[in-house]
DNA sequence: CCACTACTTGACGTTTACGTTAACGTAAGT
DNA sequence: ACTTACGTTAACGTAAACGTCAAGTAGTGG
């Protein structure tokens, strides 16, 4: 069993929730490289694959330039040490910014709370004596 | 002592850290209504603490024109009891999202530390036996 | 033959919060 | 008078990741 199943481009949008334009985007991109027949796209395996990549990428917060050169590094050497280091120091990178915008959210929130206590001491004050 | 400080567009722009050209912007928007002297800004005091209440909705991640009405219900009816339940409203609505976001951000590091253990199994299985 | 559906390329539009010239005015210091 | 600092308006530019037409092609069912 081959398995040479294909995909087309809505098939592919509706598995994966995106819409025909950010597929075709993506190619636009480089991201993807769907085969043709005629002017059709033929998406095989490893463009579902090279997808689903792009949209963790994308969960994960990485730019699709950043993801573009990760997975292009995958696909060239998959392995490789030197891509590997680099691979681990753009995950280091990542984190440190995720976390940085988890302190600035968390600070937000308390700022948040802060501001909803005055809110109902204010209404408290109000309806308490109306 | 009256204290009858006016600013101008410099020094607020110095003190909170931002350019003029934001300042001028969040004028454009309405957002601040400084006095002139000819064509020149004069800020007072009231101003300058409009725009700290501007950039405070900015780090909680307010849209400016969000901002613009909550600022502007207060300095309608300041602690009018209507306008005190829309804002807890949207804090409520603030928090959510913010809440919803934090969560995001822990979904990508959980999964950031998955792809690094396997970054790293790889690096060992690379240079472990070269 | 006609309609219908899925697909194509191309190109401009959208969003937010400013950045960046260009071209000019005004006031103080020397 | 000249320079320097500081200010002004107007208007176009930017980033990211697509959205949203418009206009055309290709294959299939009736």
């Amino acid at each position: 069993m081959d398995a040479e199943r294909t995909w087309s481009i809505a098939e592919l949008a509706d598995e994966f929730g995106v819409t025909l334009r950010t597929i075709r985007f993506y190619e636009e991109q480089g991201l993807l490289t769907p085969a043709r027949n005629g002017t059709r796209r033929i998406f095989a395996d490893g463009d579902r694959v090279r997808l689903g990549l792009v949209l963790r990428g994308k969960r994960l917060g990485f730019p699709l330039d950043e993801i573009k050169k990760i997975i292009g590094m995958y696909d060239a050497e998959p392995g490789e040490t030197g891509q590997l280091r680099y691979l681990l120091d753009q995950i280091e990178d990542r984190r440190k910014e995720l976390e940085q915008r988890r302190r600035d959210i968390d600070a937000a929130l308390s700022e948040l709370d802060e501001l909803e206590r005055r809110c109902r001491a204010d209404l408290n004050r109000l309806t308490g004596r109306a």
